[in-house]
DNA sequence: ACTAGCGTCATACGCGCGTTTGACGCACGT
DNA sequence: ACGTGCGTCAAACGCGCGTATGACGCTAGT
């Protein structure tokens, strides 16, 4: 039996996830380079193409072993949901969307630093995560949006696709940065506070910017009254930059 | 007088400007190179280095010529709102922000597609970009904070960074990508709709997710439920996947 | 008429990128 | 003992990048 020489090879195979997604979550998509990756896997810059081929099949594979669980996870908790109550409200979907994220984030399985991966992705502009997601989840973004479609019945549903997107664009963004160590710290504020109360306080963000009704007369009121105020400004303004006469000199 | 050689370089400047505000526009800062830039400009590659400097200078020049006047006027309208009645609330705030945006996206002389850049420019990954905005426009963040966390009391201030984060990270990730045309075209649902009301729409969609409690028992109850049914299944399934003894063959 | 200088031009330099190549070592089956 | 093949390695390829360098034309002042 090869022994040393399969648990190298297979060695050689998780040092270089790990420096790639090391490096993917503190740099992104581009700056990303195979001789960085090499470098930090202590390996060779053959050792990317020998094992995965080229360098987008190997991201492909990072990302698939660390979402495919994810959003199998939220796809089966509201499939159970769905059986049990039937119509989960606003809140308890985002709740199914939050909960196998913390859960996995708290899983040293899933990789050490899962959330700050999946604000990366979710945010990462390039063509080339953007259609790995596209490709991969489109169907649990569709039962998801069913699932939301059901719970807002007073939201138009093409208000709705802005609403989500808006919603889960704001979320990926506060995963993305440093910032998901402040929410951990500055929410709990010293004392340690429970997942169960964070993920309450997400919720109580969120919801109500889905729920919200679609704009009163009084909202449209300040509106009006603040853009009769700035026109009035700028006008003075563009009056002042371009004087009917020579100024005097300075 | 030297005019033709005077105005020509004029023209070349400005078509440089033209063509790389229209690249950063749909590449973002990474995926915009000089080579390109030149090359819509139909001037030659060492023309930004001669009119310019280098890359980034260019660079920070468009922005400073794109984005100056927008902060400068939402400052000077938080200004009069103030000083008329000196504790705006949060939907006026709200208001003040895209007002004066939303006046500019309609005014060619600030870009015909202005909007677009300055969906980009909020959502830019690139340090280049992040560091010219935090150098360029901080102050005018901060006067914004205080004046949202006058407005609204009962949120901590720790949280309310968090809000802000989130709201205004995810209103910049739907002016960025094409969204900004669903926007527009979705919302007025055929028949145009007045800019007001649109405002309006955006600012009762933000408002709820700034202004909204800190999180009710019956969320926290909700958050557990899943939290507890979740744990079941991941436990029945890692169970299935690690059986007690060798499987039978496949 | 001559020259100075500005704006443009083709071209080249050095660098980092992803990928490819062929040689080397070493554990293995025979 | 020997050949086979797998995993690793240094080195190189072609490409696109940002930047630098002189030469060229044309305008304008003397």
């Amino acid at each position: 039996m090869r022994t040393t020489g399969g648990n190298q090879a297979a060695e050689t195979r998780r040092r270089l996830l790990d420096a790639a997604e090391h490096l993917f979550i503190d740099r992104g998509y581009e700056g990303l380079s195979m001789r960085q990756i090499t470098a930090h896997a202590g390996t060779n810059l053959a050792a990317v193409n020998y094992h995965f081929g080229n360098k987008d099949t190997m991201l492909r594979e990072l990302l698939s072993q660390r979402l495919d669980r994810l959003n199998e996870e939220r796809l089966q908790l509201l499939d159970a949901c769905e059986a049990a109550e039937q119509l989960p409200d606003c809140e308890t979907i985002l709740g199914i969307l939050f909960v196998p994220a913390m859960q996995l984030g708290r899983d040293p399985d899933a990789g050490p630093a899962f959330l700050r991966l999946l604000g990366r992705v979710y945010s990462d502009a390039s063509p080339f995560i953007r259609d790995h997601l596209q490709q991969h989840y489109r169907p649990i973004f569709g039962r998801f949006f069913d699932a939301f479609a059901r719970a807002l019945p007073h939201v138009p549903r093409s208000e709705l696709g802005l609403r989500l997107h808006f919603a889960l664009k704001s979320l990926s963004g506060v995963l993305a940065t440093d910032d998901m160590d402040e929410l951990v710290a500055e929410l709990s504020m010293g004392q340690s506070i429970p997942d169960t109360e964070l993920l309450a306080r997400l919720v109580a963000l969120v919801s109500p910017a889905l729920t919200a009704p679609l704009g009163t007369p009084a909202q449209v009121e300040k509106i009006h009254r603040l853009q009769q105020l700035s026109q009035v400004r700028s006008m003075a303004c563009s009056r002042k930059h371009t004087p009917p006469a020579a100024p005097a000199e300075a």
